[in-house]
DNA sequence: CTGAAAGCGCTTACAG
DNA sequence: CTGAAAGCGCTTACAG
């Protein structure tokens, strides 16, 4: 049984009231009388109860963190690495993280991990949207704490929301296939229900208009995030026999991709040129290295805890958007 | 402002007692007033606060996971997918998740993150232990919750722990490359202060022994887990000539060792056979593809969270080792 | 079959 | 400068 506020109190002399001053710095006490309740903790090994704290407070130090798994074991790459954001600064500032996985980016899923995480009181909530439509957000969050969204965007709810330069990131790269002279460049994307992804492809839409080159939604092929979707849309997209360079618009799309590239005995860059997504080890060892986009997912994490303390502690601006640089990584595939 | 217990109780007219009885099934309660009261709770929206609820009942319905994440970006993938396991498992009794990711694999920092979740009270732990040597623990945990180890076994603490069985699983590896014909095989391991290395290079010298192949110490190389160090222990493996065969014991490791056969253009598996561990798609795509061992690591998460269940629930046996079978996954590296 | 009341371990006005 | 006491929202003996 661990000890309670009444028992330092009394072996310090003085009443509970004065102990929870001392641990919260929240009145003056004298030194004296300070150095007798710092004596009584240590005694007693005592450690608030932060259940007790939260009921009467109504402040848990804890926030929720809701994202998306998929089912393909090289989907938690990025996720895992915001989460290690968020918890790395969070806990600076003395929060802890309720974590929930979403395996199956439903939104109904979404709305039951919301209302279980209500039920327990946290004083904020991170979350990457299954769907950029998030107007029912309204009821179940309830204005009691502070929402940020991060890795993608949504309407129907106010709020910060923390992004990877998904346009400019998506734009340079089309940009540099075109530079090296390419005009027929493909694209295969992931579900496009997902600001993530409309961002790349309205970027990649954008520079070939800008440098004059026709659009042709044939050119377009979307799959879902899986290996083998990347490996079939590979293999369409290898039909249309006039296509010289790739831009795949998430790892593990590229993975299924590349797949079927050498499967197909294709030739990187000379027969097709390849740009992805995400700068992962294993981006090193293809043959040849790939050219990537690397995105700051550490850094997303870290940005979204404190966008989320500046709101804890009620910073008064409007909602805002904020979009973390990318990276090109220049290597042999392109 | 949420509904409380008292004003359901009020709008049902009955007492708070009565309806706290019908939300938790406590006791007999008759249909009419049952149907009054969920009528109540239906009209005010009522969601029980579950911080009063762990207050007064002295349960949380939350367990800690404790997990180590690399500095490097990869190294996250093998316990995203165990936290996805547990997640799901224990989200289907009710449990929710407190996380924390310990990125030094210190065992100063896990003591701290275990206060920190000592503090909020927690149902039970899952830790995958930074050190073999875990004696610390006893005076943290204080027996007031269940502790399930996963990936890693540890000393000094008795408890439940759910490992990938790394014997069997490097033992075949290490065979199927003694079948093959070789002889002289290296080996490249991460941290050894860890239980899962140590059974891999266990196993490694124990089916070089029961071939009759002469066991040599300089053989076996030691990295940090990061593609530079695999990369080094790839060419330094290099430098020994004879070495006609490697056996990767993790993922990133693997990686930096293939960046460096690949920079040496060294021709697998003709001169060099390699398997390495861990099944991740990338694997699907070098060249050649690789031969690996496959971790379950989303089923470790579940049986780690089937057992914290079981000792939440009291069940009285003593602590056991759980070992999930790996596979060895066939490709074109050996 | 149901209610009144104590109490979980804190925080926080109120009072002196 | 410090204490007594109410109360956060529940659960759970106790009583009838």
């Amino acid at each position: 049984m661990p000890a309670d506020i009444r028992q330092v109190a009394e072996l310090a002399g003085v009443s509970i009231a004065t102990v929870s001053h001392v641990i919260n710095n929240t009145r003056y006490v004298t030194d004296g009388t300070k150095k007798k309740v710092q004596e009584a903790m240590e005694a007693l090994q005592y450690k608030p109860n932060s259940v007790a704290r939260s009921l009467r407070s109504h402040k848990s130090n804890t926030i929720g963190l809701i994202f998306p798994v998929l089912p393909s074991d090289t989907s938690n790459f990025f996720f895992a690495n915001v989460a290690h954001g968020v918890q790395t600064k969070m806990k600076q500032h003395g929060y802890q993280l309720l974590l929930s996985t979403n395996s199956t980016e439903s939104v109904e899923d979404e709305k039951e991990q919301i209302e279980l995480f209500n039920s327990k009181l946290i004083d904020g909530l991170i979350l990457a949207p299954a769907s950029e439509e998030l107007s029912h957000l309204k009821e179940i969050v309830s204005n009691e704490y502070p929402v940020v969204f991060i890795d993608r965007r949504a309407r129907g709810y106010e709020a910060d929301c923390i992004l990877s330069d998904n346009y400019m990131g998506s734009y340079e790269a089309v940009k540099l296939l075109i530079e090296k002279g390419h005009r027929k460049i493909g694209l295969i994307t992931g579900n496009r229900g997902v600001s993530t992804n409309n961002d790349r492809v309205r970027a990649y839409k954008q520079a070939l208009v800008d440098y004059g080159i026709s659009y042709m939604p044939g050119r377009i092929i979307e799959g879902r995030s899986s290996f083998e979707d990347g490996y079939a849309c590979g293999l369409r997209m290898l039909e249309q026999p006039d296509i010289t360079a790739l831009f795949v618009t998430n790892n593990i799309l590229t993975m299924g991709v590349m797949g079927a590239l050498q499967e197909r005995g294709i030739r990187i860059p000379e027969q097709m040129a390849v740009i992805g997504f995400d700068d992962y080890d294993w981006t090193r060892i293809t043959t040849p290295p790939l050219t990537v986009i690397r995105q700051p997912s550490y850094e997303l994490g870290e940005k979204a805890a404190e966008i989320m303390l500046e709101r804890i502690a009620k910073v008064d601006k409007p909602p805002q958007e904020y979009s973390l640089p990318t990276e090109l990584i220049v290597r042999d595939s392109c």
